[in-house]
RNA sequence: GGAUCUUUGGCUGAGUUGGUCGAAAGCACCGGUCUUGAAAACCGGCGAGGGUAACACCUCCCUGGGUUCGAAUCCCAGAGGGUCCA
């Protein structure tokens, strides 16, 4: 969420700041309107509750010492009703606040590139050299298949299209992936934890997947529960509504779980293979930092990512988003693109966000500044998607005859010397 | 699934015949005195959110309702935890 105070303080300034995301500035003043409206709401029922205290003290006094209550009685019971109805009309205009507030996305850094879509990313540098082939590279589904690692039909009998099943080799390539970067991260200080995949809708509020893009998630029937989309949200939420000590900070973690989508804008797009999946695993990494050292912890985490795919062998570029590409809750992106030989491009394999104290702000996640609490600032980034990153191995690794080389840093986690 | 107990500030833990309780006490923490320095001792401060120039004031004792002029304290429902039964 956006600092209320700092929009009725600074109207103008960040009014042309979201406007980059396209939030309507009427839209912004509608909003403003409101906080200050709330805040009318709340002074005019906290008065009343005020006089309403002290006539309740001033009962007790006139019980005890026996006096006759019965005009003060009359007063109170007046007063009583004044206060439903404020209480009400401030209940209403906290209720409209919010509807407007928690669907206003975090305002872009000032570095972020303005753009439509992801044509406009700004390329930052490209990391090893694609491989040449001296036959026609293989698409990943083709090369998965043929040698047997993962079956896509099967994946659909089970459940429903976009699952798959990953055998043998491609089962064990799996879980060594998912070794391999936890163990890298825990290198680079990223402190391993294991949470749940289902959490609550306050959960989702708190990283910002809703209410905005319930359609995106899967639910649990009859339950506020829901499958998570990303570990960003357990690991995020971890400190959601409290007020972390300073020296604890920054508080760099990471995670292997399942993430679940919905995927309901994409229907046509990546239809075969395992680009887009409903389910697949992501070893995530986030971040409860400090404001002051959140840009350092930024470049940090794309180094993490980055040099991950390098120990791997993998190309890959690094994009800056544009404002249009830019995700709900960030401020600033940077994605990592792996190069597919078989696609003749480069494809989303992590993307590292920045989302300052927007999170913070909506999860109530402080630290204690010296004297007085402060919102932290929340970073999250991939390390790695591995369904991708298998898609990269198989495509980047293959041979003229279709079996796949493994990396080498892999070799320890596959029992290869 | 059934029965029963329980849920208080960073922690431990008082407070359940409703009013003077935002909440005793201890620990932890911060500041000071003392000390070459530290410890101990002593003095002071010390929950959060909103609000104010600063006060005042409002809200919060698991959550949501209710009773009452007034609830941490009473009632109902729910959630978490413990114990017993199944």
């Amino acid at each position: 969420m956006i600092d209320l105070k700092q929009l009725q303080k600074d109207f103008e300034n960040i009014s042309k700041k979201l406007k980059r995301k396209g939030v309507d500035e009427a839209l912004l003043a509608e909003l403003k309107a409101k906080f200050e409206e709330l805040k009318v709401a709340k002074t005019n029922f906290e008065t009343l509750q005020a006089a309403q205290n002290a006539m309740s003290k001033e009962f007790g006094i006139y019980k005890r010492e026996g006096k006759d209550i019965s005009e003060l009685k009359a007063r109170v019971d007046e007063n009583k009703v004044k206060i439903a109805e404020a209480l009400e009309i401030q209940r209403q205009k906290q209720e409209e606040l919010e509807k407007i507030a928690m669907a206003i996305p975090n305002i872009p850094d000032d570095d972020v590139p303005d753009g439509e879509d992801e044509d406009d990313n700004v390329e930052i540098k490209r990391v090893l050299t694609p491989p040449t082939f001296d036959f026609t590279p293989k698409e990943h589904w083709e090369l998965a298949e043929q040698n047997g690692w993962i079956d896509f039909e099967r994946g659909v009998k089970l459940a429903t299209s976009r699952f798959s099943v990953a055998f043998g080799m491609g089962a064990k390539l799996e879980r060594a992936l998912i070794n391999f970067m936890l163990d890298f991260n825990a290198k680079r200080g990223f402190g391993e934890v294991s949470v749940p995949e289902i959490v609550n809708r306050r959960a989702l509020e708190g990283t910002g997947q809703l209410p905005k893009f319930e359609d995106d998630l899967y639910k649990i029937e009859g339950a506020e529960l829901y499958l998570i989309p990303t570990a960003e949200v357990p690991l995020t939420n971890l400190y959601q509504d409290e007020i972390l000590k300073a020296e604890e900070l920054p508080k760099k973690m990471t995670a292997h779980t399942s993430c679940f989508r919905e995927e309901a804008g994409a229907a046509g797009r990546d239809t075969r293979g395992m680009i887009r999946q409903h389910q697949f695993h992501k070893v995530e990494l986030v971040t409860i930092a400090k404001p002051e050292e959140s840009d350092a912890i930024f470049d940090e985490m794309v180094a993490c990512a980055s040099d991950m795919l390098t120990a791997l062998e993998l190309p890959h570029r690094l994009v800056t988003l544009c404002t249009g590409d830019l995700g709900f809750s960030a401020a600033k992106t940077v994605d990592l693109e792996v190069w597919l030989p078989g696609q003749n491009t480069y494809r989303e394999i992590s993307s590292v966000s920045n989302t300052r104290d927007f999170q913070a702000r909506r999860a109530k996640i402080r630290y204690k500044d010296g004297k007085k609490n402060t919102l932290v600032h929340t970073l999250n980034g991939s390390s790695l998607a591995v369904g991708r990153t298998m898609v990269a191995i198989m495509e980047n690794f293959q041979k003229e005859d279709g079996t796949i080389e493994i990396p080498k840093v892999l070799h320890p986690y596959l029992g290869m010397s």
